[in-house]
DNA sequence: TCAATGCTTCGCCCATGATCGAAGCATGAA
DNA sequence: TTCATGCTTCGATCATGGGCGAAGCATTGA
């Protein structure tokens, strides 16, 4: 009867293995090359570059050429939100995952949601700027207020600097083991990359997870921690 | 590397055209057999049962015995989000599918997500809603506010009989073609079903579009309409 | 020009799994 | 009991497509 869009063909697209791993990976954000995705892949070069094919024909990731190295990312956000619905699906019904090993832990905790912060501290901090009036939803759209602004250049965040593009500043991006939205869009996106440049938290090689330094927890707990709030002047 | 939930287990399945086409008209929120979604599938019953076999033991769908009878659904509201999500990526690389029918125009105007009413309509309505503070975001949980309940109420919606579940009252879901969210959750499945019993709307056979009356698109309009806020009283 | 690197293409093998006809097993009706 | 309906299971077929080795092409560097 096909009514509406062709959802199998893009399912069947994620539904393999090995482009999974890929797609998966590339939820880090960075731009990754066809020998480094084949080995996360866990496959062949060949057949990395195979896959690597169908999933730019079907729109899922882009390319971009550099010398002789080609260079692979998501194709956008929507794509990376998808992936992260998927895997709230996954994790919810799929039979508890096998063992939840410390690697999975670290993971809820905190993690690269193709570039902003997920995990336990992206919904902290999304929950922790909409209770204090950074952020609100006005009619549909996120935005953030005068009080927000002052916040996240307290931060170090120049607002100047953010591309005044189309894409909007904040977005909401619903988090697949923590079940509740986290802050994406360009807002979500700045403010991870100046933990980063912060020297708060550390992207950890070949993974998703975030690893903060002590330095940083404590800077993000009382920048964004329950406690942050009233004793903050205390 | 396989790092985070098995996605690709779950996208597998949601990938064959077969499965996929079932999922879909599960979409309607009815409660259908293995005939029916056979012929849905355009496959052949033994084949339809294969399929919800492995439908049902990865989780995405529910089955119901009746008698002879065998009615399926989807789980659960999640498998519902993570499907419009799909469409809304295939609908939007996805090569700008063949020719929009007819049939799609209307799917785009109206249609059933699950339980609930999504395409442009749903999204007016959600909007509306938001507008005049019938529903707020507090801090990542939409609420419905006293104004909102004295709204539906108007409306015919008994707030008393809907079951007072874990599930919350109101929920977004993003839209496929429109691209913005709608209105779910338990709020949202009652003003639909209140739309069919105030003979405004009516489910189209076979479909998941859904007809608005003249009269259901007046009082929609009185209702929703971006004139009715500042009109009504007029 | 020659070599090295990075990736793609080709050809082949092979496993998975989608499909259906026929038979089997329930449930309900006569 | 006997038949009809609704669905599942079995068995066999067959197409799709994932996988890799080898060869080919492009870019860079010497």
């Amino acid at each position: 009867m096909k009514e509406g869009p062709d959802i199998a063909r893009i399912a069947a697209l994620i539904g393999d293995p090995a482009r999974a791993n890929i797609l998966t990976a590339l939820m880090s954000g960075k731009a990754l090359t066809a020998s480094e995705l084949a080995a996360e892949a866990g496959v062949g070069l060949p057949t990395a570059s195979s896959h690597l094919r169908k999933l730019e024909e079907g729109g899922l990731i882009a390319l971009r050429k550099s010398g002789r190295h080609r260079y692979f990312t998501l194709s956008g956000g929507e794509v990376a939100r998808v992936l992260e619905a998927l895997m709230g699906l996954a994790a919810g019904h799929g039979h508890v995952r096998s063992r939840t090993g410390p690697k999975d832990n670290a993971l809820r905790r905190a993690r690269v949601c193709y570039n902003h912060l997920a995990g336990e501290m992206g919904v902290e901090m999304y929950q922790a700027m909409r209770a204090r009036g950074f952020v609100t939803d006005e009619g549909g759209t996120l935005t953030l207020t005068q009080a927000g602004e002052r916040f996240i250049t307290g931060l170090g965040v120049d607002l100047a600097t953010l591309p005044r593009s189309r894409a909007p500043l904040c977005r909401e991006c619903l988090d697949w083991s923590a079940r509740q939205s986290h802050l994406a869009g360009q807002l979500g996106r700045a403010l991870f990359a100046q933990f980063i440049a912060n020297g708060w938290a550390r992207r950890t090689e070949g993974s998703r997870a975030i690893r903060f330094t002590p330095v940083g927890e404590t800077a993000f707990a009382r920048a964004f921690g329950r406690d942050g709030a009233t004793v903050s002047t205390g």
